[in-house]
DNA sequence: CATGAATGAGAATTCATTCAT
DNA sequence: TATGAATGAATTCTCATTCAT
């Protein structure tokens, strides 16, 4: 069945971008990879570009589906936020290639293609950015400046599962924790 | 005269390799962009890795150099953190380039390179941990991990610049009020 | 079909590299002899050395286990020496391509490569010795140090289809009753 | 001086064509090897091959010379047929780069080149046939084809210093007896 | 005389892509 | 659908040669 081997190339080829990035990952990888000869690449996607597009484009679909679910819940924005977190370092933590492939990856290829990814970002920071007035309204949150906020919020989430700042095995609740706890109340300590 | 053609050779890969990642800048583009022959560029530099060693490793030693500097002042780690956050701002700003290739091209070249790399990353982490420790002693800052807060705040200082986080043109004082609040204070608004 | 044009290829690369020695040859050169692109070559030899390997070692197993095969028969060791040499004029009369590269190329490559080619010239060189003890045994062959001899053998024998030796057409008969009489009898005369 | 220096560039080009062959050996190497700058190499010579050209006339004229010089004395050609083998076996041991060069070098350069270098051997070969015939003449020589027989001699002595003849140290007078004895008699036992 | 710097043609090799079977 | 073979443009790097100083 045709499906089953699209799905086997999909799959080959997240882990071979997630290990090399688009220019240094070649189709001849891939398609060791997945057990198959590069012409059958190229009966399934047309060009290494849309193998790769196909890739992150739902990968960020994915996450973003997520954020929508989380935003439209009936929940406080706190809430909100640590449902967020909760789930994006969950999932980087089990699906560390998605987060190599979009940290590493995104300004490699063709300029039509960064904009379609750049569409997808400005999405999840349009989520985040409402997630964030709901608080100000709420007034459980600081009236900063909200997109600026979205943008680190986002940021704070993929850096959460780099190399840089996971210890050893990485312990996703205390992560979590760690996350909120850095962006709801920041550093310093405020005795009163 | 050489030194001038090497500047010249230093600052053309500069541009190329800012706006084009390690794979797709070639030593065609390069030598191009310096107006000078491909063998020139092998005259002054051993190899493609060698000329975009000099570029990484001497930005990451600018940036380590000033923050041991800052690091070093007789002042508070509040200070400390504000002045770091304002360096970092202001220079991302300025030299955007340096900024470009050490978020997008720092895995895609030798392990040995990279872990070369990683050593200066190391090291900015630890400064940065020494100051945080600085805080936590003083009791102006909460006792988190020092090592995670530590990455937190390289990570936050290097996205200030990222076309995310900027509107239009970017105001550097503006931006380095808002990192520094986030930084220290987070989102939440606290009232009591 | 792949296997008619790998054989097309090492055919040009014989011509080419009999023509040219190794370094002088060029990939193109042999691409263009063999009517197939550049990318065709890489397709069926990983390297420029491998192809040379494949032909030289080819073409010294092909001597050796000529040589074999006569030093097995149950024949005197006059015999075989006479057989060898006939079987060498003749195969480097037809086949002189092979006589060019291994005189000329042999010191050009990888050390790795070197030694491998080494080992054959060894294993004939012990071939002959065998026959010279042989000959010594049966009190054909005068008690010389039959390494030496088997040496001076081998030297003679790859001379023997050098331009030096040959007049005009190579007459292949009387080359092996030159080489064989040299050979067993020297240059002086000897009257009683 | 001038002529140091120029003497200095021979001696480096003679020990790196010696072990690199000439596509192999470059100006740069000979230029470290001799520590001069590569512009002074063309100061001194025109080209790569001119110098090359230098060192392997001179080498083959210093051959060239001596032979003649023996052919004149007015002593018997065996006598003269062993001087040669003593004088070419001692001077290649103590001076094994040239010999290196001359085994490996020679069809490695232009057509034009190629033409003198085989003029000269062409002397060397006619040098030997007089010196055979005059032993046809005494009758201490066969009648075989002395233009050959000059050739097999020529090989016999260029290949005496080759690394496969040699066992350990080279002994000359335990080589110079080999080669003289093998040329004469060959390698038959003659029973009488 | 000597040099360091610069040049550019050409080498080996890689790789996305195509296509007959 | 799938494959192996073929392609050719692009890439890194080498090296003989030139030349101003």
């Amino acid at each position: 069945m045709s499906n089953e081997t699209k799905q086997c190339i999909l799959n080959s080829a997240l882990k071979v971008f997630s290990e090399n990035n688009y220019h240094a990952a070649s189709m001849a990888m891939i398609a060791k990879e997945a057990g198959v000869s590069k012409g059958t690449l190229y009966w399934h996607f047309d060009s290494k570009e849309e193998l790769f597009r196909e890739i992150v484009l739902s990968g960020l679909d994915y996450f973003n589906q997520k954020f929508i679910n989380i935003a439209e819940e009936e929940i406080s924005s706190e809430e909100k936020i640590y449902k967020i977190i909760n789930f994006g370092v969950t999932t980087l933590i089990e699906n560390s290639q998605m987060g190599d492939i979009l940290r590493n990856n995104v300004q490699l290829v063709s300029e039509d293609f960064q904009k379609r990814i750049e569409i997808k970002h400005r999405e999840s920071v349009e989520i985040f950015k409402q997630i964030i007035e709901q608080g100000i309204k709420e007034k459980s949150i600081k009236k900063l400046n909200p997109r600026k906020t979205a943008v680190m919020m986002l940021t704070a989430l993929f850096t959460s599962n780099s190399e840089w700042l996971i210890d050893q095995t990485p312990d996703s609740k205390q992560q979590v924790e760690f996350i909120y706890s850095f962006l709801m109340d920041g550093i310093s300590r405020k005795e009163n």
